[in-house]
Order: structure tokens, then C-alpha cells, then sequence
DNA sequence: GATAACAACTTGTAAATACAAGTTTGTCAT
DNA sequence: ATGACAAACTTGTATTTACAAGTTGTTATC
């Protein structure tokens, strides 16, 4: 008998926010000194490609080379260049090397949806439309919490995303208020949060999951984002993991679709 | 200055349609003895856990048992972790362990939107609206083509998934015609795409990319999903890369998120 | 009995090495 | 000039070894 159980692997990627300084030196950038070398290695390749050092279908030095030039081994530079094979940055292919596809920049006038980057030159901007504040827990929050998280009270804010003007992402985030000393009284008024918990509070995103839907525009949406009630909006509910055991917070966004795309890559 | 230039990586897996057989026995089924090592340890561990040998939040034997029950190195043993982790199959945790997350299981009763796996033990059904049939390339494909394709032309075929009954997917699918004998006469009904490409041809699935959009129902896809026009349905266009240089396919998917949502890791 | 220190785990990082397999390029003989 | 072939690349797979760092359970001490 075969018993097809079939397996759906639906990964929807957002690293969206996460912000990385570009400096002009080969230094690593303040932060990065302590990190391991395959982090190293791999920041400054994606800044490279970022930054335009290499063109869509350019070939990256050869592992060998890049062992030599920045004094690593091969399991290491192949670490590093894996992270960048799972962004979507480069392609491998045996025996010819690997090829930088620099989606973020590629992806040109519209299209991307992801929040600080992929825009590129557009002009992106944050606005706050409820600061960070402590409250509690809703009861039927969207994913089963912990005690622990129900026990602290969360921090909540709520921002919208506009790009040349227009209102793109109204975003909710909801974080367990649990060992971040000073939050609620940082502003962050264009600024990443990703950003800000990585160097006020060294928490990384390392993952997580998420629920996508297509819904029609209630009135509060609609006026956030500009639009007439009942329109189609995608919908994403998150749960982002960290490098802080045990610490996850939470996302709801929604996205009008009408001008711009959301993209990804698997 | 800080330049802000941070990087949106979404990434939206979707492994839908990705069959693998279950065997009772441990040795490896038909067609993956040539598999490399860590692959083959791969599918081992993920039949396991998607069989309910563990469970949620249960630890996997060591790195280090693996190695002795299976004959391996550390090194090939963590590769082949590191494929469960991408998929969300497990979480490592330092000092721990990995600990299964068996998603595709636990999504319970609705969510997941994959396409066979995750909606476990739901009846599924997949009805040809339009058969694998050749045709020429459309001149305005939503993503770039390389000259072979064109010159080719393009087996074309449309699916409709249905769960219990209700219309969940319309897909239109687009494969290249290079060099798949064939195709066109072999019957897909309720089975696998990628699974067929697998065994007849040795494509794998590789990765991908793909648009996400949030469109009020015209006339034809709400016909199709069983929706009124205008209501929100998710689209979805996709770039599908495979094992096979320069061959990928594509497809163009709508999706009534009134009832499922669609899930995703990252 | 509670606590602190320790040992025995776990995964994370990194090196050095070897061979397999695919691609490109140059050379040589035709 | 052109084709076949070989050499010199490239990435893919795999072993072996070592140490760092986080977690857990035990043991000895107070």
C-alpha cells in the first residue's frame, strides 16, 4: 500500500526590517567583531552584493578563493554561502560556481512588498499609530502563549508603512514584556525594530511561521491603508522566533496588494 | 550616515505537492538508494516524524546517536538535520537537542492551504480542468523567458484542488517542453506533479520564487472556487527552479482563503 | 533540605583533508 | 579549421578531529 502522505512545505520568508548598516570600509561594522566567522563572512558577501560590488549573473570567487582571501576553510566559506543561497542572493551550480541573482535590488519599481529594503530607492516611511505601550494579552490571541508571556503583559504597538506616500502595510505587533528594560520609551518613528532588538537587546529573528489569507477591507483597514471597504487585502498573522530561548513575538499585518506585490523566494 | 538598507527576504516555501512514499520497513524505498547519505538520513527522520513516530515537542536522538545508528559523521548527520530545520520539521536548541515541531500534522483542522500533505486526513481531490496539452508560450508571461523556452512552446495544463468537496486551488501550470518524453499522456488526476517529474524525469524541486497578491474574484475564478466575483481570493505566481540546469516551471495559483488559510514557515 | 559545584550530556563552530562529479578551457591530433 | 580529449578548474559529499558553549542531572557541601 502506498500511503501518500505527501508533504506541504509552505515557507513564507520575512526578514522584512532587518536592517544592516553599509560602510564603506572592509572592517566589520561595530557588533560584528564577536560573531562567528561564517557570520562574518556571509554579512560582508550580502553587503557586496547589496551594494552592487557584484551584478545579477556575476560569479562570486570561488570558494577556494574566498578560503584564501579571508583566511577560512571550506566548510566554513560554504556555511556562509549557503545562508546566502537561502536568501535567494546567490544560486549554486556545481562545477561553474556561484552566481549572484540580487533579487532585493532586481526586484526593481514594484513589486516588493517587504518593508525596509526591497523598496530600495522609494521613499519609504514609518508612521506610529499607537507607540509601544504595556498592556496585557488579549484572551484569544491568535496563537496559544505561554504563561509565562500571559503572566508579563505584552508590549503592543501598531504602525503603517507608506511608500511615496501611500499606505502600504498597517502592521501589529504584540512582544511579551519580559526582560526589555526601557522599551516603551523608544521611539521608533522610521526605525526597524528588528533593528532595535538586535542592538539594545542582542534578540536576532531566527524564524518562524505564519497564516496568510485574503480578506475584504473592514472600515478600520480600508482607512488605514486607504482603500474602500471590502476590497481584497492580504492578511498575515506571525509568530517570529528569536535567538532568545523562549522569547517569540507576534505580528498581524495587513497588505494592500493593489500597487505592490508581495515577494518571496523558497 | 547610515544608510538603511535593509533587506526584505521573504521567502514562501512551498513544497506543495512533494510525495514521498511510506514504507514500513527501514530500509530506503525504491529510488533513493543512490541518494546521498545526509539525504537519505533526511527522509528517514521526516517519514518518521510526519508518521508519528515522534511526537510534538519530542526530542530526536542526539547528533551523536545518529551517527553510530546510522553509520555517519557528525557533520552529515547535521546536514541532514539542518533540511528539517528548513523546513520546520524540528528546532535545535543548543545544549538541548532538536525537538520535533511536526507542523504539518499539528495544523489541525484547517489552516494549512498546502496542497496534499498538510491537510492530513481531509479528502482531497484534484480535478484536470485542462489537460497536459502543448502550446506556445504567451508573449506576455509574467516572468522573463529564456529563448529555448520560446522556441519550444510550453505544456500547459490546469488543475482544480478540492478538500472535502469544496474548491480550495485553481492552478495553471506552464512546464517548459524540453525534453520530457511523454508527459503529455501521462494522467495526473489526483496525482502528484512534482512526484511525477521525480520519478519519470529525475526533476527535483529546488526552489523558487514567487508574487503574492490579494485580487477581488473575476468571473472565471470565482466560478471555479465556488465564490461570488469580487470576493478576495489569494493569488499566487510562481517561478519553480529545479535540480535540472536551466529547467524551471511556473505557475499561476488562486486560492479561497475563506475557510483555509495558507500556512508558512521561514 | 536547600544550595552550589561539578560532570556528563547536548548542539555550535572550525579546521584539515579527500575524493566525486560537473563545467570550462586549452591543447593536440586529425 | 575542427573535433576529441585531457587538464584545470568549479561545487558536492564525506570523514576526522577539536574545542566552545549551553543544558541537565547528580553529587557533595552547608
Amino acid at each position: 500500500m502506498n500511503i501518500q502522505l505527501s508533504h506541504i512545505c509552505q515557507i513564507f520568508h520575512i526578514f522584512a526590517e532587518q536592517v544592516r548598516q553599509m560602510d564603506t570600509n572592509e572592517k566589520y561594522p561595530e557588533g560584528e567583531a564577536h560573531l562567528p566567522q561564517y557570520r562574518k563572512l556571509y554579512e560582508v558577501l550580502r553587503r557586496h552584493i547589496l551594494s552592487g560590488v557584484y551584478r545579477e549573473g556575476d560569479l562570486l570567487p570561488s570558494e577556494n578563493e574566498l578560503c584564501t582571501v579571508y583566511g577560512l576553510t571550506r566548510p566554513t566559506v560554504r556555511h556562509a554561502l549557503d545562508q546566502l543561497v537561502r536568501e535567494g542572493l546567490i544560486k549554486k551550480q556545481k562545477g561553474k560556481g556561484s552566481i549572484v541573482h540580487s533579487l532585493p535590488t532586481g526586484i526593481g519599481i514594484l513589486s516588493v512588498a517587504g518593508t525596509t529594503t526591497a523598496l530600495g530607492n522609494q521613499h519609504l516611511e514609518t508612521r506610529i499609530i499607537r507607540g509601544p505601550v504595556v498592556k496585557s494579552w488579549e484572551e484569544d490571541f491568535f496563537f496559544p502563549l505561554p504563561d509565562l508571556y500571559r503572566e508579563s503583559g505584552c508590549i503592543y504597538m501598531e504602525r503603517l508603512r507608506l511608500v511615496n506616500g501611500k499606505p502600504l502595510f498597517y502592521d501589529i505587533t504584540w512582544l511579551p514584556n519580559i526582560n526589555l528594560p526601557r522599551f516603551t520609551s523608544r521611539s521608533f518613528e522610521n526605525k526597524s525594530l528588528f533593528d532595535t532588538l538586535r542592538r539594545h537587546y542582542q534578540i536576532e529573528v531566527t524564524g518562524g511561521e505564519q497564516r496568510l489569507w485574503a480578506i475584504p477591507a473592514t472600515v478600520d483597514i480600508a482607512g488605514f491603508l486607504d482603500m474602500r471597504e471590502g476590497e481584497p487585502v492580504l492578511h498575515l498573522e506571525r509568530k517570529i522566533d528569536t535567538n532568545r530561548v523562549g522569547f517569540s513575538f507576534f505580528s498581524s499585518l495587513y497588505c494592500n496588494t493593489s500597487e505592490h506585490a508581495l515577494f518571496g523566494q523558497f
